[in-house]
DNA sequence: CATCAGTATTCTTTTAAAAACATACTGAAA
DNA sequence: TTTCAGTATGTTTTTAAAAGAATACTGATG
């Protein structure tokens, strides 16, 4: 290993929380797309993912953070739907951020390591 | 999300290769334990995994990577075994080498970031 | 007070991954 | 030339996760 072939590290990383994995860059991806779309709804379709799975991971993230991240609006003028709170913005500029500077070190140490 | 709950980071490292993820922390346990027990059949066990998993792993490991990790023999007295080849060792060292950087740096920076 | 689009929730079906099972093959050594 | 433990490989079964389907709930608005 180590001449020709070409290697790079790729790193993953996700914010971890007493009962377990917290938030990754998937949930990040899904608070993101309601932001964008304004439900959870069309974020699945946005997402090709199923809504009940959607659902789930928000109703997750919600109770396991200290406030919630969503806020879901029922019934009224179309349905509804749901929006970030301030702690969901935060959670992704924060997620980002880290795994910005993460990523900035794994790749500068890769070239040091000439891998 | 911030001040009273505790949240850590994880981070999970992996070598990429251009046919898709090549080396993560996975398969470098299956290695140490084919370093440790001598043959497949005997690292699989101590991972409670299945030897075909394993024998597959390894199959997948040597032809990807540019010369064989793992030297296989077959037959003769006890049946055969496997050892690691030097590629197999360096490949464990390096791994190790920049998964502690990398999850050092995390931490240092998850500190800074108070989270 | 009927409509409507999205949320909420249960139940069923599909799918893919892992495990389990089965069976040859190998070759040094007794 | 039989034994033996490990490698090699195909087939079947289990299992867990994801997807899909079905149904009720919500409440502003016309």
């Amino acid at each position: 290993m180590g001449d020709n072939k070409k290697y790079s590290i790729e790193v993953r990383l996700w914010i971890e929380e007493a009962e377990g994995p917290f938030l990754g860059i998937g949930k990040i991806w899904l608070l993101e797309n309601i932001r964008k779309t304004g439900s959870i709804t069309n974020a699945a379709k946005e997402m090709k993912m199923a809504y009940r799975q959607a659902w789930q991971l928000v109703e997750e993230m919600n109770q396991r953070a200290e406030s919630p991240l969503v806020e879901k609006l029922l019934g009224g003028k179309g349905g509804g739907g749901a929006r970030l709170t301030e702690a969901g913005e935060t959670a992704i500029t924060v997620f980002y951020e880290i795994e910005r500077r993460i990523k900035d070190f794994a790749q500068k140490e890769v070239q040091n390591l000439k891998f």
